[in-house]
DNA sequence: TAAGATTGACTTATCAATCTTA
DNA sequence: TAAGATTGATAAGTCAATCTTA
């Protein structure tokens, strides 16, 4: 059977889940880097690597709670070795810990409060009905294939 | 007066938020590679060339129609002209006309049935409820600053 | 000049291939 | 060998600088 072109209402609902979060994460983006010159994927690193690691942590637990496979995590941090923000250092077990300079924790410091309130902004126009859909939506369509 | 951090349930709410629009579109963009070998914005180029200029679209025009910079849009055209999907053709007042070849043409009838079937699958799953918020959200986020 | 477009440099992302070493 | 990581190629996106020509 054939399948039938999508309908204006359609594409209007289709066009609105496409654009919505990514618009909301340009917007706290261009924040932090207005304020600190970090990029997005630079202050999800190090907040990591602060949070979980006190500062110092193996690269492959990075990658995974970030949702990353290797390539790009090395990749990024290639970059942001060549900007000062982190430091790398080879243990045992070809293990490879991920450290902050101090350029680094600086910047993550002023970026953070910056983060919070330009999500906490964006979050405060959400009444608690557009919540849950927000939070339904995001499981049913993280499960299955 | 110093900003709190973010709690873990704002942090939940924007993560979801974030992900929710992205992970649609890779799964689409995924079935639609598999089936004619197009990346979303190949198929995207591809489809407004067809539905807005019947094949022949104002490079200007086609732009303003994605949403996209004249940059973007140029280099966007050099790598499908690299993959024989447009052609690009001068005309008076310095614009360019885009046209399908005919690999194009075939390639984005192929796809098009792929992409309706895969993004009415996605919305099958919403309820009112949620597509309400979806339309809501995106509204009031598209707006002001 | 200025509208329309291209180019170059750089960041980010994905994939496959390759290194390195326990 | 195989776990852990790097590299290279390519696509995509952004921004500023540079054509090109009416």
């Amino acid at each position: 059977m054939p399948t039938k072109p999508l309908s204006h209402q359609e594409l209007r609902i289709w066009n609105a889940l496409k654009h919505i979060g990514q618009d909301a994460l340009v917007r706290v983006a261009q924040g932090i880097a207005e304020a600190t010159g970090l990029s997005g994927p630079d202050f999800g690193v190090l907040s990591r690597v602060a949070d979980l690691g006190n500062g110092d942590l193996r690269q492959q637990t990075l990658a995974e709670s970030m949702g990353w496979d290797k390539s790009r995590l090395s990749h990024q941090l290639t970059r942001m070795h060549k900007r000062g923000l982190i430091r790398r250092r080879s243990v045992e077990d070809r293990a490879v810990m991920v450290t902050l300079t101090r350029s680094g924790r600086e910047k993550l410091d002023s970026a953070r409060p910056v983060h919070a309130a330009s999500v906490r902004n964006l979050l405060d126009r959400l009444n608690s009905a557009q919540i849950d859909s927000i939070l339904q939506i995001s499981e049913s369509l993280g499960q299955d294939k």
